[in-house]
DNA sequence: ACTATAGGTAGGAAATCTCCTACCTATCAA
DNA sequence: TTGATAGGTAGGAGATTTCCTACCTATAGT
């Protein structure tokens, strides 16, 4: 007994999580593979490509990058349209703006370790 | 029989891949679970906290957010110091950095959604 | 020295991911 | 119509993730 639980303490209590976040969630997690980032680059710099030839980068099964053409297009990353017996894949970057307005209320942090301010607000912090 | 398996089509022939990039792989890899993302959005909103205190935000008993912690302390995203008999964990943003830059690229196409100039070069591209 | 607290580690269950080999459908070309 | 090609789906093996409950060590207080 007595493993002090928390219990009580759920994060969705103050954070206006419930399912605006989902989206999100998925989007991140489709960004954590090589693999899917490097299809991402590879649409924004070659413009809309059918399967096969996106497959050629990887050295995996074609049926292995349907799966992640998947993740990525349920997460918004990437649509497809038929043409002819092709599926065109194209990058769809909005869902990638969410990812940037997460990150931008860290850049003041590294900027300061970047210009060489370091520590400074870091000792005030613990009460 | 034939598959047509790709095999002589490797990633690392136009990428620069190799050892660089595993430390990325393992940023990326870290912002993948919301609750890490969580944690990170903490340290940086109240500055370093023992493990306790960041434990009391989530509902999952403390051994579990230890290893999430582990997680963001291998990416490079969090670094702690001893305090006693307690740890403060402290943000570490500057490998988030690597994460923007990724993302930079990507910022003129979903610009030129977001502004309505909609697809234009999409067209041009099927060769 | 003894007890309580902070927090890491071990090991395991259940879920999820990532890859594979079939296999199926839809379209084009003969 | 028949055959070849593009690409999705099914199902499964193996690795990884995410959570848990013990359990262990180190420091602080009495």
């Amino acid at each position: 007994m007595t493993d002090t639980r928390a219990g009580s303490a759920r994060p969705g209590a103050d954070a206006p999580a419930d399912a605006a976040d989902a989206a999100g969630d998925r989007v991140f997690a489709a960004l954590a593979s090589p693999v899917r980032r490097e299809v991402l680059r590879l649409l924004r710099e070659e413009g809309p490509q059918p399967v096969q030839r996106i497959a050629g980068r990887f050295a995996m099964a074609r049926p292995s990058l349907s799966e992640h053409l998947r993740v990525l297009r349920e997460a918004g990353l990437v649509s497809e349209r038929k043409v002819g017996r092709q599926r065109l894949y194209r990058l769809e970057a909005v869902p990638l703006h969410e990812v940037r307005e997460w990150l931008d209320p860290f850049e003041r942090f590294w900027r300061e370790k970047l210009t060489g301010l370091r520590d400074l607000l870091d000792d005030l912090d613990e009460p």
